[in-house]
DNA sequence: TCAACTATTCTTAGTGG
DNA sequence: GCCACTAAGAATAGTTG
């Protein structure tokens, strides 16, 4: 909207037509995204159009489809019966326990991302065989992946309010943290230290020691400070 | 974004991002609303919050549903650029890694509703004690999360294409069984038998023996059968 | 908690290269 | 078609009742 209040009905040209889409299209994700980290909130957004063979979304496909998932997996998607009778009773136990669940889901998708870049780094030449290129690549995808958990991570600053009385009971088995992953971390941090131009504000770039056993100086956690791994990627 | 600029993080102040939440979910709408209207496109937003027991959603939850269909039906990625110049090659690697994260990540789902289980069952009042109604919902809630492997039922007769070459890493430690899950699995079965007025198509029905050792007519390991999960989510 | 009100930042329509 | 630029208009953080 400049200097012309731009009235909300079709616009009949084409080029201004696609050229306003890839404009607010940038503009919706972004609000999404703002959103969903400013106030720790779970979001996806889908746009279908003539323009792209693939729709455009946020956060990622494979996070569309999970908070789609979870969408679905809500029957109260008609809100006609909003009163708190018997059958929104047990919905209400179901969505209580689900949020013990993200916990646990996150954990699983932060084991999903080491298995990733194992897969990565082992399946194929080594980091060392990889160029500026497929670094920078691979760090897109990465970040990508990390963008959900970043959110939650900033969620969790706060004390934790915890739905009064619902005991976090932990029916699965939690992995623990392996040699392996260890490694994976330094590894990650190398291609940062790689591909970095140079240290910019908020990105935490760390020493390494040699030989297996490399010590993180910041705590695991940093990994998920979003101010780390969102900015450069996805401004 | 008003007499100061706002940093892109979690705002740490309840009331402020409660309020904060409702004037931006409200802005996000609109702007999807205009994005679909002046564009002429389908698009869809969805919120989900710890303020609102609904998600928030865009256009209406039954367009959601639908603009989610299409999404999960689209064919496939563009599978047109066969070139496989630098820049895919990294990507196909990357796309390989997906795919064993899948498995991980269904098999992931598995635990989840089995702890999703365990916390209504532990946390409640236990099988006996719900009512016909109830486990009604439940067994909904069950049936929606169990659709995905219905479908790899269907899908796992064909001869599984497997892209070559790709072994099967796996880093992450897999949670083995424990009598838990098999306890609980017999508690889906059981909900199922309860409640079900007829076997429906797609849902995997099983018979049961008394006693800890349950055993599931299909072998456990079929869920993690990427054809099987893999089509519908990730085309 | 909520709604109304700005001051300020952000978004983007229109333009030109 | 793509960028970068700019100013009009919209969104909203912080404040007030």
């Amino acid at each position: 909207m400049a200097r012309k209040k731009v009235q909300l009905q079709w616009i009949m040209n084409d080029t201004t037509r696609r050229t306003t889409y890839k404009k607010r299209v940038k503009g919706l994700m972004k609000k999404a995204k703002e959103l969903s980290i400013l106030c720790g909130v779970e979001a996806c957004a889908i746009v279908y159009s003539p323009y792209d063979p693939q729709p455009e979304v946020w956060p990622s496909p494979m996070e569309v489809v999970r908070v789609i998932g979870e969408f679905e997996c809500r029957p109260e998607n008609d809100q006609t019966k909003k009163r708190l009778n018997q059958e929104n009773y047990i919905r209400q136990r179901v969505a209580k326990a689900k949020e013990q669940v993200v916990k646990q889901q996150k954990k699983n998708r932060r084991m999903e991302l080491d298995n990733l870049m194992y897969q990565c780094l082992a399946g194929g030449r080594g980091l060392q065989g990889l160029n500026i290129k497929e670094l920078s690549d691979l760090m897109w995808y990465i970040d990508d992946q990390l963008k959900p958990i970043s959110h939650k991570m900033e969620y969790s600053h706060h004390p934790a309010p915890q739905p009064g009385g619902a005991v976090a009971l932990t029916a699965v088995p939690v992995a623990q943290k392996t040699p392996l992953e260890v490694a994976l971390e330094s590894l990650e941090n190398q291609i940062l230290m790689d591909t970095a131009p140079q240290p910019r504000d908020g990105v935490v770039t760390v020493a390494h020691t040699e030989g297996q056993d490399m010590m993180l100086p910041v705590p695991h956690d940093n990994y998920e400070d979003p101010s780390f791994w969102g900015a450069p990627f996805f401004p």
